[in-house]
DNA sequence: CCTGAGCGT
């Protein structure tokens, strides 16, 4: 019995919708300025005092940061943040400056420079949580009546 | 020890 092997022909079924899938007129993923609320997060925030330094290497340490950003202004406040559990850092930080000045410098100064190794990120920090929230509470922290 | 985006015990 003689097989004829014919060549196996690579009948590709292709669709034949994909033609337009392209050339339909779609909008542009253009934001519209009435964003609610979760684009505030996405973008930087406002001249503040307080910065957001990220891109730290895992060993940088509190004093590193402090000493590092010290040198574009007066750093009130550093601190590197470490995981509560494990204790190493979490590759981020926080610099307070003392003015705002010094804050644009220290942003200026160090964003996207080296620091152990790494390129940091230096920009304005969100502003945070309200700082312990003190009890509202019938209850007085100084001892009730 | 650290593999890597991010917004703090």
């Amino acid at each position: 019995m003689a097989m004829a092997l014919r060549t196996a022909v690579a009948a590709a079924a292709a669709p034949r919708g994909f033609r337009r899938l392209f050339s339909t007129t779609f909008t542009p993923p253009f934001n519209p300025p009435s964003a609610s609320v979760a684009a505030q997060q996405r973008e930087k925030a406002e001249p503040s005092t307080n910065l957001f330094v990220s891109g730290l290497s895992k060993r940088t340490t509190t004093e590193k940061l402090h000493e590092a950003f010290s040198q574009f202004g007066e750093v009130v406040h550093a601190k590197v943040v470490t995981d509560r559990v494990s204790g190493y850092s979490k590759g981020f930080g926080f610099v307070r400056y003392a003015t705002l000045e010094d804050a644009a410098k220290g942003i200026e100064g160090m964003d996207g420079k080296f620091l152990d190794g790494w390129v940091i990120f230096a920009e304005y920090a969100r502003p945070r949580q309200p700082p312990t929230p003190p009890e509202n509470n019938m209850y007085t922290p100084y001892g009730h009546q």
